[in-house]
DNA sequence: CTATAAAGCAAACAGTCGTTTGTTTTTTCT
DNA sequence: AGAAAAAACAAACGACTGTTTGCTTTATAG
């Protein structure tokens, strides 16, 4: 009666079912997105997608793991490479903006489908996106900011202002997200040097 | 052959349905609501809606252009009492997000519910909120900044932050819009004073 | 009081939704 | 080569979707 462990197929598609997850749910977001949508781009039957997922919560609570994995590698790359406190910040803002507006599908679903669309898998999202969020507070109350300054609402203004510029953003030549969140830090930085 | 104009009958239930489908629209997305779930929650037939509107999308219209309406109102108010330019953008600011945190469901569908997500209302509804944002620009463009100041960036910085506010905001004691609002601003104005 | 237009009812349409069940194909391990 | 597990197919389930059509009720205008 031995237990034998098998390893996973080397044909298995599930990479390209989360890819296209990933990319429908961002471009059309959670609720308008059918299971025969995400089997119809990987050419499979809308059936086969529960071999891999017991329901459409869960492929989407898998993109939202692997992008918050994404986003938070990035920033910690980048924070590891500086020591003062304020290139920290600005290096996890570049960092963070980049991996939401250039790496694509999976970061972007993360800050594009609301927790509170899919009621089923609220608590889950809401617990990975609170996991990331730690990341940008101890970076702020690592700063030298003068005693009265309210370090909760300069992280909330500046990871706000960042998460919106999906909606505006648009890549060009004199935009990108390397200027924009160096531009959003300079008008933070300057103001605290009084 | 005269013709006759009536009136339209004092009992018409179309606020009613406004009402409703602007809360549902707020609370579960537009996707996620159904004629049938607006129909229900003022005690209609499905079918009865499309007398008043002739698609679901022109009903989301409709609510956007009163929540456009109504934010904008407010925040020419609070303008409007005051004239240094820097009183201004709070006013507005203050007013943004009471309107948004206060104010209700209409308002917050027009932050809250995404223009590509509704591909056959994406036009009008852009249309709506950068008619909109136009007034923002303008009392940016007032504030006495230093010249090498980029304008552009404050206004998405502040705008962006704002209306993120949505997700994190619930009300209490320490916190309300208006303090959120004048923290937000604090900590932008005082990067402008060196 | 009566015609007329406003507002809504009743019932259905065709299509889509997430999901289940039983079966088949394909790969891996022994 | 043969057994077992992995991965997907094929086909359907009932429920729900936005919307249409024809008819009825009800308030208003003359």
């Amino acid at each position: 009666m031995t237990q034998t462990l098998r390893i996973p197929r080397s044909d298995n598609r599930l990479p390209l079912v989360l890819d296209a997850a990933a990319r429908l749910f961002r471009e059309k977001g959670y609720a308008a997105t059918s299971m025969r949508d995400i089997a119809t781009a990987v050419d499979m039957l809308p059936g086969s997608l529960y071999y891999h997922f017991a329901a459409k919560e869960d492929l989407l609570v898998a993109v939202y793991e692997e992008g918050v994995r994404l986003i938070t590698e990035k920033v910690r790359a980048a924070i590891a490479r500086q020591t003062e406190p304020w290139e920290r910040l600005e290096a996890a803002a570049v960092a963070h903006l980049e991996a939401l507006l250039k790496t694509g599908d999976y970061a972007l679903v993360v800050i594009r489908v609301l927790p509170q669309d899919v009621p089923k898998a609220a608590a889950r999202l809401v617990k990975l996106r609170d996991s990331y969020d730690k990341l940008f507070a101890e970076l702020v109350a690592a700063l030298p900011l003068p005693p009265e300054t309210d370090r909760q609402s300069f992280r909330l203004l500046l990871l706000g202002a960042l998460n919106w510029s999906q909606h505006w953003f648009r890549e060009n030549g004199r935009n990108s997200p390397r200027s924009i969140a160096r531009s959003f830090l300079k008008l933070l930085r300057d103001a605290q040097k009084t």
